[in-house]
RNA sequence: GCCCGGGUGGCGGAACGGUAGACGCGGCGGACUCAAAAUCCGCUUCUCGCAAGGGAGUGUGGGUUCGAUUCCCACCCCGGGUACCA
């Protein structure tokens, strides 16, 4: 009889099983269970776009592999699925085209459903979410709600960064090279009132933290750069014309004495204040306006060259009283410290670069290294650029190493108390000083800031707050959840949120006072949404609550979370803060959300990222349609290392496809030859003529070793791993094997039409190992290729793959009575031989130094030593 | 600049400090076929050699070791993140 592999005909048939019986249903009443490990398997949240990429296939591949392999590990297995189905691709589309971004957006996710269908994920459907739904951002509201009653939200005026294309504010993490994320414009800087979350109280804790979670280094590394911390000291530096103190950050104390002049930002809000009256008036007011209108990323550049402007006023140094003049310069940051700092340009490059335009003095106050006499002039002379500085502004003495000197070292010029110290240990006695002096104290500083959550946009979650002019700013109450977002005409930003045209959803009452009031018409980041998704899932039917902490903390943490790594920052930090937020206020106990993170990879195409406007995509729905789901999912595993990007090809599919084919090919064979079977034992029962069960023999021995060798390789691949590439291969290896087998068997007249009746002996029992193999081999494959081992196995066996227990290795057949020793001399191979496992290290020596190929090799020398490794090589060392 | 990744056949990639190149793609040769496709079998790092066999080889240069793709030092190239953060 032909087989033919046929997953157009498999895949639906199996996919329909699993959908009648809710296969991946997973029910909360479950934990209760005695003996019950429940294990959570995630991947990120997709965003519904037209159609799925091969990223998501990939994303799911990995996912669902994790998951099936769980799952038959013997733990209980949450794998859920949702969109994250608020954003402006909706919105925009719905600006050119009229179309209500909703109908767009479920179009979408319809699509999105039927192709993660089409490609058999094993989800549990009934907990789906979608955040645009009001069943989910009800939720997303009340959460907005708890952070306000214990004061994590905030309403404040601030600088915040203006995408004049998309006419709504940015985060800072959207903003790249000072230009939006998404539309690539210039990112303007304007003042406005707007929603903070005070993610910057758990700056600390997010980074201690990160020693807590089994996560890529690379991406802790990520985060703890963005958190930023930075260990230092508050300085408090006085002006007497105005009687106002300043304070800078600096983490440098040790350098305070070689302050020589002062710098504020342009955003500083003091700095005009500072220059009215001085002849420096309007050269401040000009520097400031033009600063303030340039754009970001100009501002940004490092190498630019340095400008400011003097403020006509003076601070004085605490620590030494000495008068130091105050400039404005756009190289200090109002949004980091205090927006002012204290300028040593002898011990730090920017401070130097400022000093030598402006013609500042230039003191050092830590000796450098260099031997006085001779070391530092010919490091000089190499000619770097600090060299070329520091001659030019004349180094005070030649026997100086160059300024700015930014290692440790001695301090001088200090102050009598301090000077001769190391730097490193003046440190922290400088800041104890100054706090002993009331003139400063030791302080840490964070990078991070808080999270601007308005948007000025339709498609997104209305932020629950109604304004009245007697109350001020008022929650909604929960019992009034969810703000349901209005329909409206026209979606285009004109500087405020299109909802504020809606203006009898806008016009509303006050929940406290009853007076007419304003609806908020800023709509939440879409982060917001994504951060807590999660927790949903864990009990997505309660319309009574968020979620039920008794079932949620059991669920959480996601024991593995699977996604790309460019939501290494921003969407794993604010997860991360919510569920401490949460956990904090009481209606959660989640301190991680994610215990451990998987990065995948990115799938390229002619070593390019793909593009629809490069024309490289790869549809899945095209792949699925010409080679099946398994064929494609399990390509994308075998690819490479799933961690790392890797190039698509379309040839590599159709290998995965052929290996796939084979497989089943043989299965369906194995299935209709009958005759003896492998018991659990390993023995074979039930051959022709045969009164009890008989060992394997010869290559049948081979085949059912080479089976125990997959599992077990399989397993270790598998078991935390992520060596899914290396797996395939292991399957390949052994459906190799199978073939080879099963062309020596139908060789040898074993008819695998003719029945078992037909069947001789030794055929049968070739059969039997031969049945073996490949249930095992297609058993090992079932996380990579559902389909095709549901219908293989059932074929096989008669059983459901996906109830079987994951199959463990015999020792029996994984240890071998002979091994091959390789023999070296000077570490070069020279024979290989064939010897018992029992051998001893002297017999291996002894059987090595037999060898003739070692004797030509070693004859006319002196054997000076013998390495012997059992069980695996000899290497002789000669003279 | 700083912080991560990564450099191995024609290509994707394998290798607890112990046989470099598993597995797959591509290529070459063969079987089956009227023919082709599909399938099956064999070969396939480079190089010298008819062969047996030898030599070289994991980005470059050093080092540790009986033995290094693997560990250490210095450097080169590619990719990513980040950048006036005081």
């Amino acid at each position: 009889m032909e087989h033919r592999y046929e997953p157009r005909e498999i895949e639906p048939r199996w996919q329909r099983v699993w959908e009648d019986e809710q296969t991946w249903h997973v029910d909360n009443a479950a934990l209760d269970e005695a003996g019950v490990d429940p294990v959570y398997v995630l991947e990120m949240l997709p965003y519904p776009s037209g159609e799925p990429h091969v990223g998501h296939l990939k994303n799911y591949a990995i996912g669902d592999a994790v998951a099936h392999f769980r799952r038959r590990r013997g733990d209980t297995v949450l794998h859920p699925m949702g969109f994250d189905s608020f954003g402006l691709p909706a919105e925009n589309n719905a600006i050119k085209t009229g179309q209500h971004p909703r109908e767009a957006t479920e179009a979408s996710i319809a699509s999105f459903q039927r192709q993660f269908r089409d490609w058999g994920v094993s989800i549990d459907w009934s907990r789906e979410i979608a955040s645009h739904r009001p069943e989910y951002y009800r939720w997303t509201q009340w959460i907005f709600l708890k952070l306000f009653e214990h004061g994590l939200v905030e309403r404040r005026s601030a600088a915040v960064n203006w995408d004049p294309v998309e006419e709504t504010v940015l985060a800072n993490e959207q903003v790249i090279d000072g230009r939006g994320e998404r539309s690539g414009a210039l990112v303007e800087i304007r003042q406005l009132e707007q929603w903070f979350l005070r993610i910057t109280d758990y700056a600390q804790r997010l980074l201690d933290d990160l020693d807590t979670i089994e996560w890529p280094e690379h991406v802790k590394t990520m985060q703890r750069n963005w958190i930023g911390r930075s260990q230092g000291a508050q300085v408090v530096f006085h002006n007497d014309e105005l009687d106002a103190d300043y304070e800078v950050f600096t983490t440098r104390p040790d350098t305070l004495f070689g302050a020589t002049f002062f710098v504020m930002a342009p955003e500083h809000p003091d700095v005009l204040r500072l220059a009215e009256g001085t002849e420096q008036e309007q050269a401040v007011r000009e520097y400031v306006n033009r600063s303030l209108a340039g754009d970001r990323s100009e501002r940004g550049a490092a190498d630019k060259q340095k400008t400011g402007v003097f403020l006509g006023r003076h601070v004085v140094n605490p620590v030494n009283g000495d008068r130091l003049p105050m400039y404005v310069a756009d190289y200090v940051l109002m949004d980091y410290g205090t927006g002012a700092i204290m300028a040593v340009p002898g011990h730090d490059q920017r401070d130097f670069d400022f000093a030598q335009a402006y013609d500042l003095p230039v003191k050092r106050v830590i000796a450098g290294p260099a031997d006085p006499a001779g070391e530092s002039l010919e490091e000089a002379a190499d000619g770097g650029p600090l060299s070329d500085d520091a001659a030019a502004g004349g180094s005070p003495s030649p026997d100086d190493d160059a300024l700015p000197y930014v290692g440790d070292g001695p301090l001088v010029n200090s102050h009598p108390d301090f000077d001769g110290t190391h730097n490193r240990e003046a440190l922290a006695s400088i800041s104890d000083w100054l706090a002993t002096e009331g003139k400063g104290q030791a302080s840490i500083n964070f990078r991070l800031r808080d999270w601007l959550v308005s948007r000025q946009r339709y498609w997104g979650c209305p932020i629950p707050i109604v304004h009245c002019d007697r109350c001020g700013v008022v929650p909604v109450p929960e019992d009034q959840l969810p703000v349901v977002l209005p329909d409206v005409e026209d979606y285009k930003p004109k500087g405020k949120s299109p909802l504020a045209a809606a203006e009898e959803w806008v016009a509303t009452s006050c929940p406290t006072c009853g007076g007419p009031a304003r609806r908020e018409t800023d709509t939440l980041d879409t982060f917001v949404d994504s951060s807590w998704y999660f927790l949903r899932y864990t009990d997505a039917g309660n319309d009574g609550a968020a979620w039920d902490p008794a079932v949620t903390n059991r669920w959480l943490p996601v024991d593995q979370y699977i996604g790309g790594v460019e939501h290494a920052i921003l969407h794993l930090l604010y997860a991360r803060f919510f569920c401490k937020a949460l956990s904090d206020i009481g209606v959660l106990d989640v301190n991680e959300p994610f215990q451990n993170l998987f990065t995948q990879g990115m799938i390229t195409k002619d070593g390019a990222k793909m593009s629809k406007s490069k024309g490289n995509t790869v549809a899945p729905r095209e792949i699925v349609e010409r080679f099946g789901a398994d064929s494609a999912r399990t390509y994308v595993l075998f690819l490479g290392p799933p961690d790392q990007d890797a190039d698509w090809s379309d040839e590599g599919v159709e290998g995965v496809n052929r290996f796939l084919s084979r497989l089943w090919r043989f299965a369906a064979e194995a299935a209709e030859a009958g005759g003896a079977v492998v018991a659990q034992d390993g023995t074979v029962s039930g051959a022709p003529g045969a009164t009890a069960p008989v060992d394997p023999q010869g290559d049948d021995l081979e085949l059912l070793r080479k089976a125990h060798w997959a599992i077990d390789k399989v397993t270790q691949d598998l078991d935390g791993r992520f060596a899914f590439n290396t797996a395939v291969a292991a399957v390949m290896e052994l459906t190799n094997a199978i073939s080879a087998r099963r062309n020596a068997v139908v060789q040898d007249g074993g008819n695998p039409d003719a029945g078992a009746a037909a069947a001789t002996a030794g055929d049968a029992t070739g059969w039997a190992a031969i049945r073996f193999a490949t249930a095992t081999a297609v058993s090992l494959l079932q996380p990579f290729a559902p389909h095709l081992a549901a219908d293989a196995y059932q074929r096989l066996t008669g059983l459901r793959i996906w109830e079987q227990p994951w199959p463990v290795a015999e020792q029996r057949f994984l240890e071998r009575d002979e091994f091959e020793l390789v023999v070296q001399v000077q570490g070069k191979v020279r024979d290989r031989l064939t010897v018992p496992v029992s051998a001893s290290r002297e017999q291996l020596e002894e059987l090595a130094l037999a060898s003739d190929k070692v004797r030509a090799h070693v004859d006319g020398k002196t054997v000076v030593k013998v390495i012997v490794v059992p069980g695996k090589l000899v290497n002789v060392v000669v003279r």
